[in-house]
DNA sequence: TAGTAGATTGATAATGATTATCATTATTAG
DNA sequence: CTAATAATGATAATCATTATCAATCTACTA
């Protein structure tokens, strides 16, 4: 893999710890294009990706495809496969008080309508793949 | 606006609560061809939104518009103005408790890694935007 | 130092989801 | 029935993202 960082790494990653909105990858590109002239889109994609992986940035929004659509309109919460991107409802709910919640939205200056916690991590069928990945590599 | 269903709207709407994961758009489109079949993309999209607006479905994911990027990997957690799509860090944490996290992990089969709050509602501008909007038209 | 295998880069084309356009069709008022 | 208006769907356009591929940059060797 890759685990030093060029000088376009490098730029990018200032750029998106230095921005305190959350830039898109396109509004990446333009800022680093200012200290990095000839980088081009598919590089600041490629990177911003690598720094995801490598745990210096993080992803949001995009659960990595296209916008997803549920029935279900009684408030509840969400897990999320990092690997595979699947999206499952929590038959549970992970039950937040709602004194914190008010706090937090007060906080943030919103006027609070709802909420939703989601769960990352890797669900029962990408764990087995990546496990067998790891030990036929290892 | 539109407040009663008609024949495809009902189609979208069956289709949609009737599947138990997530559908996409073009998922949704394909299922409602089969009982509509002279329907297009632009009615499916159409008819979604609406249908959303109406509160009788919910959307998932794509808070809008492209994937963001945050340069703070510590955990925390987001508020989302339903109006403007904006994005914001809350300034503080919203505690959950170990437990209950790992007990909703458990019950959805996920290998908990990380877990995010989001609330939803409206910021301070489209608050007063829509305030103003709605005074005007009386 | 020149030569070369291999990785990295960036310009550009391709893809996929979503939205806009617009002529056609359905609906309603008169 | 006819005109006015709204809804529909085929299709083109748009936007974010990804794939392709030739050009460029590294090491490393002779």
């Amino acid at each position: 893999m890759k685990e030093t960082l060029n000088a376009n790494a490098q730029a990018v990653l200032e750029v998106v710890r230095s921005s305190h909105n959350h830039p898109t990858a396109l509004e990446v590109y333009e800022a680093v294009r200012k200290v990095r002239p000839r980088i081009g889109v598919a590089s600041v994609y490629r990177i911003l990706h690598s720094l995801a992986q490598q745990g210096l940035i993080r992803e949001l929004g995009r659960s990595d495809e296209a916008c997803r659509y549920d029935g279900h309109i009684e408030r509840h919460d969400h897990a999320i496969c990092t690997a595979c991107g699947a999206l499952l409802d929590l038959p549970v709910e992970v039950r937040l008080s709602e004194e914190a919640l008010r706090s937090a939205a007060q906080a943030a200056g919103i006027e609070l309508h709802s909420h939703e916690v989601r769960l990352y991590g890797l669900c029962t069928a990408c764990r087995q793949r990546l496990q067998q990945a790891e030990s036929a590599e290892g």
